[in-house]
RNA sequence: GCCCCGGUGGUGUAGCCCGGUCAAGCAUGUUAGCCUCUCGAGCUAGCGACGCGAGUUCAAAUCUCGCCCGGGGCACCA
């Protein structure tokens, strides 16, 4: 049967069975369920325990596009609930990076300014036996939890229970002796939800609160109570952080439902962005500092030239989902090169100088556009026959070849190799033939650091993975401010990163 | 061990809920060509994927079951 006697058999069998399905290809992200405009509620909730990673930027521009979308309200969170590890710098990080994204909070505020409401909550459960004060070693508590059976301590009178926690609130206990737990599900298929701690004392003092608190709420009781008390309607949150104790403690404490969204974690090829990996890059001094070129921190990326917009548009694009993922750097260096190849100037730069004297050169001056296709303006070189070229460009040239230095003349080589002399060969444009940056007279040394995977494929740390290339750019160069971003043609986009130093981007 | 959640080209995704023009779209990558005073941009063409097995069905990427593989959770971390 020919393809349309088939078709039309099928159709006749099975009437409509081939309607033409809509292939409309996703814009932007899914639409959420239960929101409503103007009144869905998101939140940012980072932890100050480390700089901020594009991993959280990536997180946070998915909350921030839905407040956007859902004219809805977005909350800066801070989870401090661990004095041992929240740092005033690292409230700091997160606030400079959401501000260099673009990302407005309509709110701002620390758990740790909570702790007073959090312990009204905490107390209630205590006095309803729905928590109760626990004196286990830890490691026999783990032990009763995986086995399912609960401790002695689980049926001990609310009214004791009540007593121990307001000893704890006035911090008559030592650190590890004491905790509260959740009287939960024992017999729970799911761990996390026999009996968790809720409370913990942590003798040391805070960054925000000092010693006022050694009775510290853990993470999930945290939030649960936040989400609540910020209005949090929609969370979205990537996997690490399971939901189902969340849940049962919103039900006990009889909060509304929120809608929680989890995507699995932002990786990216060769830079992991996980704390504990990156930390000791830092203090093994394999890299200069968080904000290295190759760490995949928003101070990192900010430093290579990665926009703000980028990151907005990437994610975008590549959207949330609960796959595992790795995604490789050039998905993201071809969004940041669509934004930055209209509006970055072009200038000469010139890796690997070698000097070249052209003979019969003629004196002229060069009035050079910044960009090929934009007015970015121009700007004038003069020259008089003495330039330096890139030796790779030079050694490839046969003795008598002509190349051009661009956007002036054409240049005959006299002798190949370590060449040093050349001839004015006219300045008609040649179609074909190679075209070779150049400088003159007042050359500019610059240093360009290439950042490169800070781990290799078998996962092992590549400690020679900043690479750093030194050369010679045109006058015009030293014009440029730090943080400027220009293409360096047929090297690559780079930003100055400091006065003669530049880190690359991305070709 | 137990509990969740995943698996579409090299990479990232769309499609899966509601089976059929899906011999699978888009982006990135890569190859070739065009264009260009850049190896950038732009344009054209090519390359390349439904984890495995069984079942249901006229028809399976899509539904069912089993298996395999991966991630996360089970902290006095968040």
């Amino acid at each position: 049967m020919a393809p349309q006697e088939q078709l039309a058999a099928l159709e006749a069998k099975y009437p409509g069975s081939l309607k033409q399905h809509e292939r409309e290809g996703r814009e932007g992200l899914p639409p959420l369920h239960n929101a409503v405009k103007g009144k869905a509620c998101f939140r940012l909730p980072p932890e100050p325990s480390g700089f901020m990673t594009i991993g959280h930027a990536m997180a946070f521009s998915i909350n921030y596009l839905y407040k956007e979308e859902y004219s809805g309200e977005l909350w800066l969170r801070f989870e401090d609930t661990n004095p041992k590890k929240a740092a005033r710098r690292y409230y700091d990080s997160f606030r400079r990076g959401i501000a260099w994204l673009g990302i407005t909070c309509d709110h701002e505020k620390n758990i740790s300014d909570d702790i007073d409401r959090i312990y009204s909550y905490g107390r209630r459960m205590v006095e309803k036996g729905e928590a109760y004060a626990c004196s286990c070693e830890p490691s026999r508590a783990k032990s009763l939890r995986f086995e399912g059976r609960p401790c002695e301590h689980r049926d001990r009178p609310a009214g004791e229970s009540l007593a121990l926690w307001q000893e704890m609130v006035d911090k008559r206990h030592k650190e590890g002796t004491l905790v509260i737990r959740l009287k939960g599900e024992m017999g729970s298929a799911d761990p996390s939800l026999r009996d968790p701690n809720l409370f913990r004392i942590i003798d040391h003092p805070h960054p925000l609160t000092g010693d006022r608190y050694t009775l510290w709420p853990t993470y999930n009781l945290a939030n649960a109570v936040e989400d609540e008390i910020c209005g949090v309607t929609h969370i979205l949150r990537s996997s690490e952080f399971q939901s189902g104790l969340q849940e049962l403690l919103r039900s006990r404490l009889g909060f509304r439902p929120v809608e929680v969204i989890q995507f699995s974690r932002f990786n990216f090829k060769g830079a992991p962005v996980k704390k504990r990996v990156l930390r000791p890059l830092v203090e093994e001094g394999v890299v200069s500092g968080w904000d290295d070129p190759r760490m995949p921190t928003v101070d990192g990326v900010r430093r290579r030239g990665i926009v703000p917009e980028a990151i907005r548009q990437f994610t975008l694009q590549v959207g949330y989902t609960k796959t595992e993922h790795e995604y490789d750097w050039s998905l993201l260096y071809a969004v940041n090169r669509k934004l930055l190849d209209p509006v970055s100037k072009r200038l000469f730069f010139v890796p690997d100088p070698v000097e070249i004297t052209v003979d019969g050169a003629p004196d002229v001056e060069a009035v050079i556009p910044y960009h090929p296709e934009r007015d970015l303006g121009t700007r004038s070189i003069a020259t008089s026959g003495r330039f330096r070229v890139p030796r790779a460009d030079l050694a490839q040239l046969k003795d008598g070849e002509v190349f051009r230095l661009m956007d002036l003349y054409n240049v005959r080589v006299r002798s190949s190799g370590g060449g040093v002399r050349a001839e004015y060969a006219g300045d008609e444009i040649q179609r074909e033939g190679r075209k070779v940056q150049w400088t003159a007279d007042g050359g500019v040394p610059v240093k360009v650091l290439v950042a490169g995977l800070l781990f290799d494929d078998a996962g092992k740390v590549d400690p020679s993975s900043l690479a750093e290339v030194s050369g010679v750019a045109e006058p015009s160069f030293s014009q440029l401010a730090v943080g400027d971003i220009v293409q360096f043609p047929r090297f690559g986009f780079c930003r100055l990163d400091s006065p003669g130093t530049m880190v690359m981007a991305h070709k």
